[in-house]
RNA sequence: GCCGAAAUGGUGGAAUAGGUAGACACAAGGGACUUAAAAUCCCUUGCUCGCAAGGGCGUGCGGGUUCAAUUCCCGCUUUCGGCACCA
């Protein structure tokens, strides 16, 4: 019983000798540096293209199979442009600080710059074997301190900048474990390694002032060819919204609570405040009687998850705290509650409610038993439900009659003459925490001095290197490990040479991937972080692929130090990525019970008649697409394919399975079938005699029309469809008995980008002794790709009733006498009326009859 | 809940300035070769009624526009991805 279905293996059983061949035409390239660039002035600026993969984490787990689908992709077009004359910049890296190597060696006590460097080795190796045309002179590794000086450098502008400043704020705290945890070691509101539920504790950050790019970050999207999908999902992290921040006067006491609102006009319908728990009032805020109970809440505020904070479904939660705030509009004197709902990270967190039109505000409302004013002409009772639809303003004096944008606008114009309020911006955009209470991270380059304050190091003191520690626990007090080297941390001030202490924090992972490409352009450099004239050579990077999960993050980041470099004159482009392309998940099959539970793709056994069934029980299970994950076993190893069927059909088969952005399953039957075209295509070239005799009409015209399906399809990164007209010349080969050599040459020069050790080997049995990454790619003749006749449809009624070929360009009442004149068509429309006919040229003729 | 993307044969997918639905491949079936099998080559293959000729149905569901809708419009359903009370 064979596991088809389930990727199980099906050994090959044929001649091609790809194992030969893939390594003699690496081993070749390698020898001869085939794909190292330099700026070459005789290529013009059009002519250069800088295509870049987003580098990977070197993971413990190896490449994943998704990891060659968009290196394949940038492989095969830099491949195409380089055979049209291009000059082109394509590298690849590491991306080797982070959190999985930390935690490797404080489970382990391994050195991670040794987990880091053997895992490297390991990814080389398989990117290697894959045959991509990368320029390897040009590899760079995140953690080398080659690498990270720059880093630091480019910190140390932000720093001198203003664009990088202290504060304290919350980070996720495991009391158990005594330490910080990202984000992504929070699992379900628990800390992963220990279930202990985490907590919120204020610990000292660095944070960079992205915020101060908002505008900029946000009109730029506009200029970029990016998929719409990831412009909006920036466009909503940043979050620009326009509305008035007013200011309400607390009664009896000499403050004012300031709110941001996007509708000021609903002012009237204000009946209470809210303010965030950590809002700097609430101590002034909360009378002697409340006292008790706002603490109590508060307390119950701190003790909270994140997870049941933010948990939408949950009862609004809050307390009176005592005292009250007077609505500009009218004098009310309306209560001020403390509840978690509102955030101390949005807007001035405290917010004006507004029940009878907004849902979250309803809610709390109707729960403590506020007032709910209706201001919005209603079709519904503002009792029983928040009205959040627009409606013509009631209950609101000088508003009363006029429509949303009218009143807002009169509403500001009010508040703004008596000072009371004025237009505002708001972003959901925050400032980017910058700091990480890491070992495995760049140091940041920073003194703290008792007299000068915080100080950047001199430039020429760069790289601060990462020093030894002897265990790389977290120091308990929620300080990084390099906390506890004291002869590292006591050093002397750069600017006065006192006694001064270093900056203990390490940078996130993301710094040393915010301006890798630059690194690219110049990696050994020691004078710069990248040459100016070699950055004005390459930059802006033409193409970048990667994946969907760095929509937001990395490629705002990225952006945002970009910008910097550029406002500071280091770099000569406004955006560093001019088109993205988001490469599609490559998923696996898996199976499922009829209680929607998976099973292990080991445990499943395929019947005869094609369906699944556990193993163990006999039920019958339902075969659906998921993630590839290690407990289901249904992750493809890229090496295990390799040996098996050979780098090129694993390239090649990776972009037939579908378009490159969209999302597609892993089967190994299909990537049989493209082993069995590329042994096709072997036997074609050895198993023939290749003659110059002429070709048919027939067949030089398929040759015309793959050349240029091809053509237009590469360029585009339309793979697959491309793959499938190569294999449609390959089928009518097929059907001639010997190959005519300049067909030959040219399908090899087709297939070169895709199958470059195949088509380098053809190549060369061919005659050739040039290689074939300095071949050029061949043109079409677009006279030879017009077919001479066209099938026309002839529809009565809509319908399709024949077909008949026709010549090209055939006149329109000739086309329609055709139909006319057309037996079947006659049957339909034999005794009935004519009473409409279109004739579109060499496609159809629809008769309409009655 | 909000935002985004998608839904086409047994399977992956092709085709949209509206004009032959299902290219190419997988799987399946048949044939050739073979002592046999594998490999290879050739053919068939959306569903359905029919001996056939031929007909009907068919691009998630329900409507609409049109001579003509996978494609455009309105309303749903489901799946995947992202975000999390953003005032």
């Amino acid at each position: 019983m064979t596991l088809t279905g389930a990727n199980a293996m099906i050994a090959p059983m044929s001649k091609y000798p790809f194992r030969e061949i893939e390594q003699k035409w690496q081993a070749y390239w390698e020898k001869n540096q085939s794909f190292a660039v330099t700026e070459d002035e005789k290529f013009p600026k059009e002519k250069r293209v800088y295509v870049l993969d987003m580098f990977p984490y070197p993971s413990g787990s190896g490449l994943h199979v998704g990891h060659p689908e968009g290196y394949t992709a940038t492989d095969i077009y830099c491949r195409y442009l380089r055979m049209n004359g291009y000059n082109v910049l394509h590298p690849m890296g590491f991306d080797s600080f982070g959190l999985p190597a930390e935690n490797y060696a404080i489970q382990t006590g391994t050195h991670p710059k040794i987990t880091t460097e053997r895992n490297i080795a390991n990814f080389r190796r398989q990117i290697k074997s894959l045959g991509f045309s990368y320029d390897w002179s040009r590899e760079l590794s995140t953690h080398t301190s080659d690498y990270y000086r720059w880093t630091q450098w480019i910190f140390i502008q932000l720093f001198n900048k203003g664009l990088a400043y202290e504060s304290n704020t919350p980070i996720n705290w495991c009391d158990n474990c005594k330490t910080g945890l990202a984000n992504e070691e929070v699992k379900e509101g628990r800390c992963e390694r220990c279930g202990t539920a985490v907590v919120r504790r204020n610990i000292r950050q660095w944070v960079l002032k992205i915020t101060e790019y908002a505008d900029r970050l946000l009109e730029d999207l506009d200029s970029l060819e990016w998929p719409e999908s990831v412009k909006l999902m920036q466009k909503n992290w940043i979050g620009r919204s326009e509305g008035a921040s007013v200011l309400f006067h607390i009664d009896g006491l000499d403050e004012s609570l300031e709110v941001f609102t996007t509708r000021a006009d609903t002012l009237f319908g204000a009946t209470y405040m809210v303010v965030s728990p950590e809002h700097p009032l609430v101590g002034q805020l909360t009378t002697a009687e409340n006292k008790e109970r706002v603490e109590a809440y508060l307390d119950e505020v701190a003790h909270k998850s994140d997870l049941e904070r933010t948990d939408l479904a949950k009862d609004k939660t809050g307390v009176f705290s005592g005292s009250y705030a007077i609505n500009p509009v009218n004098g009310e004197r309306i209560p001020i509650w403390i509840a978690d709902y509102v955030l101390i990270s949005y807007g001035t967190g405290a917010i004006m409610a507004v029940p009878a039109h907004d849902e979250r505000d309803w809610e709390f409302a109707k729960k403590f038993g506020l007032p709910i004013i209706e201001v919005l002409k209603s079709e519904i009772d503002v009792q029983t439900a928040a009205w959040t639809e627009d409606g013509v303003h009631v209950n609101s004096g000088f508003l009363d009659g006029l429509g949303k944008d009218e009143a807002n606008e009169k509403m500001i114009a009010w508040l703004e003459e008596r000072n009371l309020g004025k237009t505002a911006i708001n972003y959901k955009l925050r400032d980017w925490i910058f700091s990480r209470q890491r070992y495995w991270g760049e140091p940041i380059p920073l003194v703290h001095c008792p007299t000068c304050g915080t100080v950047a190091l001199n430039e020429s003191d760069l790289p601060l290197l990462l020093p030894e520690v002897t265990s790389y626990e977290p120091s308990g007090t929620g300080e990084s490990p390099l906390a506890k080297i004291d002869s590292w941390v006591n050093t002397t001030c750069p600017v006065c040479g006192g006694p001064a202490k270093r900056e203990t924090n390490t940078m996130p992972q993301w710094a040393g991937s915010c301006w890798y490409y630059l690194r690219y352009i110049d990696p050994h450099n020691t004078q710069e972080f990248v040459s100016r004239e070699k950055e004005r050579y390459w930059m802006p990077v033409d193409l970048y692929v990667g994946g969907a999960e760095h929509a937001v993050l990395h490629l705002l980041y990225a952006r945002f130090w970009h910008k910097v470099l550029h406002d500071l004159g280091l770099v000569s482009t406004s955006e560093p990525f001019t088109r993205l392309v988001n490469q599609g998940m490559i998923t696996s099959y898996a199976f499922q019970r009829t209680d929607k539970s998976l099973v292990p793709t080991d445990l499943v056994d395929e019947k005869e008649d094609g369906t699944f069934v556990e193993r163990e029980t006999g039920d019958t299970l339902e075969r659906v697409i998921a993630k590839m994950s290690k407990s289901l076993k249904n992750v493809i190893n890229p090496d295990e394919i390799i040996e098996e069927y050979g780098a090129d059909s694993m390239r090649m088969y990776e972009m037939f399975m579908g378009p490159l952005e969209v999302s597609k399953p892993w089967s190994t039957a299909g990537l049989v079938g493209v082993y069995r075209f590329l042994d096709r295509v072997w036997r074609l070239y050895t198993e023939r005699t290749i003659n110059d005799r002429e070709v048919s009409p027939e067949l030089l015209k398929t040759v015309h029309k793959t050349i240029k399906k091809v053509s237009v399809d590469t360029g585009n990164l339309d793979f697959n469809t491309a793959i499938a007209q190569m294999m449609i010349l390959v089928n009518d080969l097929y059907k001639e008995e010997d190959l005519n050599r300049q067909v030959g040459e040219t399908l090899v020069l087709l297939l070169a980008p895709y199958v470059p050790h195949l088509a380098e080997e053809l190549w060369q049995q061919l005659g050739h002794t040039s290689s074939l990454t300095t071949a050029t790619w061949p043109t079409w003749d677009e006279a030879l790709t017009v077919d001479s006749t066209a099938t026309l449809v002839f529809q009565v009624n809509g319908k399709v009733r024949s077909k008949v070929e026709a010549p090209m360009g055939l006149p329109k009442d000739e086309a329609l006498a055709l139909a006319k004149a057309d037996e079947k068509v006659q049957k339909w429309i034999e005794g009935k009326t004519v009473v409409r006919e279109i004739v579109v040229t060499d496609k159809l003729v629809n008769i309409v009859v009655k």
